[in-house]
DNA sequence: AACCTGACGTTGG
DNA sequence: CCCAACGCCAGGT
């Protein structure tokens, strides 16, 4: 029986709001994560509280990618498919091995880089809609 | 306590 | 692009 620190909970507890919270469609990573929670600099305990978090059908685990656009697991893994499987279904696949944050990022709201290279289809949708 | 290993990220060479 | 070195810190040995 593994046993939690109780002052660590609501640490978890805001983790794993915060993951539940990303949009389908958009992939965020373990640092944006815990800048969200609260946690800046604490992106490997995101990893920690989602390895210890038991199968949650509700939690998009699978929008929660490396920084560098790469799924965490190793490749040819059964949960690296798995991710991509999940990912492919809302939308979000990699280029060269690699998912595009310009394009699929949860920050690409405020991104500089949108202003110059033309906002993403995704950005386009949610200005239409206002 | 000491050391190792991560579902990480950044920087520098 | 690859790699090493840190910074980070929870868990396991």
């Amino acid at each position: 029986m593994k046993s939690v620190d109780h002052a660590s909970i609501p640490v978890h507890a805001g983790i794993l709001r915060v993951i539940a919270s990303i949009p389908s469609g958009c992939v965020a990573s373990y640092g944006e994560i815990a800048e969200r929670a609260g946690l800046p600099g604490r992106a490997r305990l995101v990893g920690h509280v989602l390895r210890a978090t038991p199968g949650n059908p509700s939690l998009p685990w699978h929008r929660v990618i490396r920084a560098d656009g790469r799924v965490a697991f190793p490749v040819d893994s059964r949960a690296h498919r798995e991710q991509l499987r999940r990912l492919a279904r809302e939308g979000v696949r990699p280029t060269a091995g690699r998912i595009d944050m310009r394009r699929f990022g949860w920050q690409r709201d405020f991104d500089l880089d949108a202003q110059l290279w033309g906002p993403s289809p995704r950005v386009r949708a949610t200005h239409a809609a206002q």
